[in-house]
RNA sequence: GGUCGGAUGGCCGAGAGGCUAGGCACGGGUCUGCAAAACCCUCUACAGCGGUUCGAAUCCGCUUCCGACCUCCA
């Protein structure tokens, strides 16, 4: 088997993938902030960091994903000042902040189970590790990294980038940050307690209006936003791991300071393949609240939002995410929807088709060339648009050869059987959603099959055509072929 | 203002010096009582202007337009 190779955002470049120790992968993605629902953006990264894992699990690795949840620490206008989210939030509903972070894990979990996503190995919460976390802004202000100021912590970055490459990791230049165009109107209460206004919290104050809050050696507070990564990457994976997954969007500021806050901490390069997924946008533009353009993955699985047409299934929307290579933006819109939609279809019927092939004694492929072929495209840092234009090639092919046009004898038929099963079902993770039928269904619609074939052989084309309307309307298309009538179920 | 990425056929999206994506839509055909499905055929594009090269969508330069990040963000 060959070597997966997948672009390092930290050396921008595409890197032989080399696990630290062989056949052990530790992954860890950055999971949501849950303090609302999730929408059509957040399903990306799962999806993508899904199939790497289930790609490094068929080349034989033993992986332990983390993919943590933000359930503290983030605030709402700032990195440093302003309320807690989740606090917030419950001030509104008059709820307990636990209850509205599990609330919205929840919902996530739904989004998740819905896309046919693999659960996590470990799934860290942010709040069950403030030890982990306080001990390690020990750890960097015993270093000489991080400051107290007035009961919070913060991380010295201008002492940090004196020996290490703040910076690096987002192509950040440090002088430009400081100087800052577009960030002068930004005043920050609090600032005056940093010695420069780069460094970011480790710890912050609570002040009386804070609910969610915890001791500390500097303070009833909680920590930054940053630190929960580290602190839980750490604990899970060990001071260098193998691979650090997320949105683009984190890149700066968040990545760039957990490299820091680790390297301070520990000495070493926490992470050694840093992999960035691109965002979903609309109209060509990310989804924002003030664009009015975002879509829940409720509404967008309901069909319940003014931007779309219809509802889609989990399957479309993964197999449309899937369709577009993990790197580049990817645009939505109602047409593209429909055509993943009808493609997937068509994916996943030859699947259903190729269980009714009977071999022949020659065979027009061969498949262990297209299992090469197959591997080559995640191989290519993870290209599944080139992935499931291959699988479409064998679609063709399945046709062509349950049309007669075409022959594959028994050995190549079985290893085209399980070549459909590994990389559209175990790889790529698609499953089909129309219901499967129970034995006593199906002899309800071989018994309809049969009456309507009846008619049709009486020329009775008003009741066989009932027939096919009627089971039309509760959701039963029926397909006349050449071997008989089948069925799906819409 | 700074940094980084884009502009590909009707739409979505790969590719990355000579071969060629793929899906959907459109048009024609085979099959069929009709329909659907399936199959076959057709549709040959790379923002503009220069340059390098035997050859460029792919490399270089300039121009125009778009986006992301720099603040919470998947």
């Amino acid at each position: 088997m060959s070597d997966l190779k997948i672009y390092d955002t930290y050396k921008r470049e595409i890197r032989v993938f080399k696990p630290i120790r062989h056949p052990f992968v530790g992954i860890y993605i950055c999971g949501p902030t849950v303090y609302g629902h999730p929408h059509l953006g957040h399903a990306r990264g799962p999806i993508v960091f899904d199939v790497l894992h289930r790609y490094l699990v068929y080349k034989g690795y033993k992986v332990r994903f983390v993919r943590n949840i933000t359930d503290v620490g983030h605030l709402v206008n700032d990195a440093d000042e302003g309320e807690d989210k989740i606090a917030k939030k419950a001030r509104v509903e008059q709820l307990e902040p636990m209850e509205i972070a599990q609330f919205y894990t929840d919902s996530y979990h739904q989004m998740l189970q819905a896309l046919n996503v693999r659960p996590a190995s470990i799934e860290p919460r942010a709040s069950g590790h403030i030890i982990e976390q306080i001990d390690m802004i020990k750890t960097i202000i015993d270093k000489g990294f991080a400051y107290e100021s007035n009961g919070s912590v913060y991380f010295d970055v201008m002492k940090y980038s004196k020996d290490h490459d703040y910076g690096k990791l987002s192509g950040r230049i440090l002088e430009d940050l400081i100087a800052g165009a577009g960030n002068e109107a930004r005043e920050l209460e609090g600032q005056d307690e940093k010695h420069h206004p780069n460094d970011f919290a480790l710890w912050k104050k609570a002040g009386p209006e804070h609910i969610m809050r915890w001791p500390s050696p500097w303070s009833t507070g909680f920590p930054g936003w940053h630190i929960e990564c580290s602190a839980m990457s750490r604990k899970y994976l060990g001071d260098t791991f193998d691979i650090h997954g997320g949105g683009m969007d984190l890149l700066f500021p968040h990545h760039e300071s957990e490299i820091a806050q680790s390297h301070a901490c520990t000495g070493h390069q926490p992470v050694n393949y840093w992999i960035h997924h691109n965002m979903i946008t609309v109209n060509g533009q990310k989804m924002a609240k003030s664009l009015n353009n975002g879509i829940s993955i409720d509404e967008f699985f309901s069909g319940n939002h003014h931007l779309l047409e219809k509802a889609y299934t989990p399957m479309t929307l993964k197999f449309f995410i899937l369709q577009a290579h993990y790197r580049g933006t990817l645009d939505f819109s109602n047409t593209a929807l429909q055509a993943s939609e009808k493609g997937l279809n068509r994916l996943l019927q030859a699947g259903e088709t190729l269980n009714r092939i009977n071999p022949g004694n020659s065979s027009d492929l061969n498949a262990d060339t297209l299992k090469v072929e197959l591997e080559a495209a995640l191989d290519d840092d993870l290209n599944t648009p080139i992935l499931i234009a291959g699988l479409f090639d064998l679609v063709t092919k399945i046709n062509t050869i349950a049309a007669g046009q075409m022959s594959i004898d028994s050995e190549n038929l079985i290893k085209l059987k399980a070549l459909y099963q590994t990389f559209v079902y175990d790889i790529l993770g698609l499953k089909n959603e129309t219901e499967s039928s129970s034995d006593k269904v199906k002899g309800v619609m071989d018994i309809l099959i049969e009456l309507r074939q009846v008619a049709k052989q009486e020329k009775n084309y008003p009741l066989s055509d009932t027939i096919r309307m009627k089971l039309s309307e509760i959701g039963i298309e029926l397909k006349d072929g050449k071997d008989g009538t089948t069925y799906t179920f819409n």
